[in-house]
DNA sequence: GTAGGGTTAG
């Protein structure tokens, strides 16, 4: 308005601004803007105005670019000093230093004042210490609002989320009425834990208060939701409100995304473009990931035009499911190329490219390519062993993979989870030695509910080891499986066995445990059409040639330019799989009318709209 | 003093 009306600003107008972009929901934008126009009039030599613009640098955590500006300015006093020096703090820094202020402020009888004492909680509960936090907290003689708040996010934020809803229920009996900051504390809480009925109840309490139009409240309480996989109540919420800004819009689409509702995340953000919202580096991170689990490349690189177009660049998370997407989608040069071009690779980036390489075949390199990552200094975390047992399993090296699994926790202290066992009973099924995986199953002490004992039956179905195979399935029927595919598994074996009263104990079950059968399908994106396959399925045009030509062993044909196997139903990749997503047991009548299917091909085809009218603006 | 993200999976 002021520009509007041909007043210029000067100097210190700029040094407002950079104060309030901080407000702003996407500061950055903004503030970069401001900067430019700054340095044009030269306004940044002023002190005041280059302290307040290294100030904003530093509160969006861009602390070397406040230091070129820091180091540029002509002239310093004591703000700016204070303000490059606090925006430099590292972590531990924070730790040691906020503990002498600490020790400073008690000598002094500051923490009888309770915005002190607080400001110590919030200290102690970022960091993650959460012993001195109680202790601060519980010595606060007269606490408010803001101190139970500060310490229920602490609490909140540190991952234990038990005692942060243990403090509320305390705080709530104290009489204290919360504020937005503590509710959004106890909101995620609830979703860090999937404590929906807790959710539904704070949802009830803030509803009381009257707190269901703020924008923070609403935003958390649709990562609960979606967090606990209540995705329709999380789009309830998002519809409650009138103007959702780029976080919320984020949050829903990221809950879609959470939830496997990948089709239904690329049409919400086929709304946020025709809305003209322009979506975030968060935002094209969940887009790209749902393009990814589709296995959708051609609407994965549009995205991927627009995140250039956005100035977004390759860095973390975006380079990650960037390389991810490409790789899965087979196409391993790409995705190594973003791998490579990231500035800054952190171990979710290595774990990409590691399972790129291994989910294409290319177990060897994977294993190369964690070498590499332990030589460049990056520690592996337990996703990276899921991988690397994951490729040892591909290519059958059962001796490497005890070495990698003893690794987990003899070489890095990682304390090894179901998937560590569940991918080495994988590999030992797939190389035959069904037995030494029923020992591991048996020797172990993980709970694992029901995930071994199913992976052995699918080893025992590819070796016929019907005895076996029978012994992990009444395992799985003992244990309460729900899974159609381990009955049908098990049916199937008593009646190559013969045992009639077996297979008729087992249809009993079923029906009695309402069991369906689904059938299995899969999908494979082509020139922009996604083709469907479901098992036993003909009904694909070009079904004849997808059947006769896969098999004979012409280089280039259709088997390996579409991916299908013999039977024309799984999606295989050139070099080993990709984008499968069910693998049947025994045909099954092929049921078209299955609406899962429907919803799934009507609603890829009316994205495809949105999306390129999205980015070819 | 508050909200959203990327890597695994039979």
């Amino acid at each position: 308005m002021m520009r509007e009306q041909n007043v210029y600003p000067n100097a210190h107008t700029f040094a407002g601004v950079f104060t309030a972009v901080l407000g702003l929901r996407d500061p950055l934008g903004v503030g970069k803007q401001a900067h430019s126009a700054a340095v044009k009039i030269g306004g940044c030599a002023d002190v005041f105005v280059g302290t307040s613009l290294l100030n904003m640098y530093c509160k969006l955590g861009l602390v070397l670019v406040a230091r070129k500006v820091f180091d540029r300015m002509p002239e310093r006093n004591s703000v700016s000093w204070a303000a490059m020096i606090s925006g430099a703090f590292t972590l531990p820094d924070v730790i040691d230093n906020g503990k002498q202020i600490h020790c400073y402020a008690i000598k002094n009888g500051g923490l009888s004042v309770v915005s002190v004492g607080n400001a110590v909680v919030t200290m102690y509960g970022k960091c993650g210490r959460l012993d001195d936090a109680v202790q601060a907290f519980e010595l606060l003689s007269n606490k408010n609002a803001i101190s139970w708040s500060a310490m229920i996010t602490g609490f909140s934020q540190s991952a234990d989320s038990e005692n942060a809803l243990k403090l509320f229920s305390k705080m709530h009996f104290s009489g204290m009425m919360p504020s937005e900051f503590t509710l959004v504390g106890v909101l995620n809480a609830c979703s860090d834990i999937n404590a929906a009925g807790e959710g539904k109840q704070v949802h009830g309490y803030l509803v009381k208060l009257g707190f269901e139009s703020q924008i923070y409240i609403m935003t958390a309480l649709v990562d609960m939701y979606a967090k606990s996989c209540c995705v329709a109540d999380a789009r309830k919420g998002f519809d409650y409100l009138q103007e959702p800004d780029i976080v919320l819009w984020t949050s829903m689409i990221g809950g879609y995304v959470q939830n496997g509702e990948n089709e239904d995340a690329l049409i919400l953000y086929g709304k946020m473009q025709m809305g003209c919202i322009l979506p975030n580096e968060l935002t094209m991170a969940s887009v790209l990931k749902a393009c990814s689990s589709l296995a959708a490349l051609e609407q994965g690189k549009q995205i991927h035009a627009r995140v250039v177009k956005c100035g977004f660049g390759v860095e973390v998370p975006i380079g990650s499911v960037l390389s991810t997407m490409y790789s899965k989608c087979g196409n391993l040069e790409d995705g190594n190329i973003v791998f490579r071009r990231m500035p800054v690779r952190d171990v979710v980036a290595w774990n990409s490219m590691i399972s790129g390489l291994s989910q294409n075949g290319l177990g060897n390199e994977a294993l190369d390519l964690f070498e590499e990552m332990r030589s460049e200094g990056t520690k592996p975390d337990y996703v990276t062993f899921v991988n690397i047992l994951l490729a040892c399993s591909h290519m059958g090296l059962v001796e490497r993979g005890w070495g990698y699994f003893n690794m987990i926790s003899n070489e890095f202290g990682i304390v090894p989870r179901v998937e560590h066992y569940a991918c080495m009973v994988d590999l030992l099924s797939r190389a035959g030695r069904l037995k030494e995986a029923k020992e591991f199953i048996e020797s172990t002490t993980i709970d694992h509910g029901l995930c071994l004992w199913r992976i052995l039956l699918s080893g025992c179905r590819n070796y016929r080891d019907y005895e076996l195979g029978a012994h992990a399935g009444e395992k799985l029927m003992e244990l309460g499986s729900q899974e159609s595919s381990a009955y049908v598994l098990l049916l199937s074996i008593y009646t190559v066995l013969g045992r009639r009263e077996d297979a008729e104990r087992v249809r009993r079950m079923m029906n009695l445990r309402g069991v369906n059968k689904d059938p299995g399908c899969s999908w494979i994106e082509m020139k922009s059409q996604v083709n469907v396959f479901v098992v036993g399925d003909q009904m694909h045009p070009q079904v004849k040639e997808i059947r006769t030509e896969n098999g004979s062993n012409q280089g280039g044909n259709w088997a390996n330019k579409y991916g299908l196997n013999q039977r024309g139903l799984e999606v295989i990749g050139a070099r080993g799989r990709w984008s499968h997503q069910f693998r049947d047991v025994d045909e099954e009548p092929l049921n078209l009318f299955n609406p899962q299917l429907k919803i799934l091909t009507l609603s890829l085809s009316k994205m495809g709209s949105f999306i390129n009218s999205g980015t070819s603006a």
